[in-house]
DNA sequence: GGTATGCAAATAAGG
DNA sequence: GCCTTATTTGCATAC
């Protein structure tokens, strides 16, 4: 795979594109478009495997394919008349500071809002439904992704207090009030800042 | 202008 | 239809 790598950047480079002439070139010739980001990565291996091999069958076919053409920029230019389909995976939406912080005043009042909520919140954003929904799923995904981080180190220290005072059960588990205190279900969580922030209206 | 990277939006799969 | 978890992918921006 390495060598496939370095293969690809040497024959893209030769030929004058840019990754993200290649990029498009994908699109043209599978009618799935790449980003500038996506053949980054490849080149320098930063995907998982299964996601290389994916990938991989693509660029092998462009490989053949630009070297047979008489003008091989030809292929990063937009198809005429353009694919159908050139794109599959959704845009993704880019969220304005204002929308992401209301966004994540309602996520402290309500981390799991029912899907009648997720709609006021989509309709007063002017958001799409999905869109708002998706969010809070990621949200909620980073906050336990944090927890477990948070968690991890907590239970570092109290393995190296543990051995630093043998035979006494762990003063962290004593009354101590600078304990993070995590429950085990991440919905139970309640953000710190909730207790200070009325709810919005929806 | 081209490339590298952090963060997070979108998707897939299984429940 | 919505959830979770794992993964893929791209926007924005730094280099």
């Amino acid at each position: 795979m390495r060598q496939f790598a370095r293969r690809l950047k040497q024959l893209r480079v030769t030929m004058g594109f840019t990754q993200s002439d290649l990029g498009i070139a994908l699109g043209n010739l599978s009618g799935k478009l790449f980003s500038q980001t996506t053949i980054c990565r490849f080149e320098a291996m930063q995907l998982s495997y299964r996601n290389m091999c994916d990938l991989k069958e693509v660029l092998e076919q462009w490989m053949v394919a630009v070297q047979m053409m008489d003008d091989p920029q030809d292929m990063c230019r937009p198809a005429e008349p353009p694919k159908v389909e050139v794109r599959t995976r959704k845009r993704r939406t880019n969220l304005d500071g204002a929308s992401r912080t209301t966004l994540e005043h309602y996520f402290v009042m309500c981390p799991r809002p029912s899907a009648n909520e997720i709609t006021n919140i989509a309709k007063r954003l002017n958001l799409q439904r999905d869109v708002v929904r998706i969010w809070f799923c990621n949200r909620r995904q980073k906050g336990r992704r944090e927890n477990t981080v948070v968690e991890d180190r907590f239970r570092m220290e109290q393995m190296h207090l543990e051995a630093a005072t043998p035979g006494s059960s762990s003063a962290l588990e004593q009354n101590d009030p600078s304990r993070p205190t995590i429950p085990n279900n991440p919905a139970l969580y309640v953000h710190p800042e909730a207790q200070s922030h009325p709810k919005p209206k929806m």
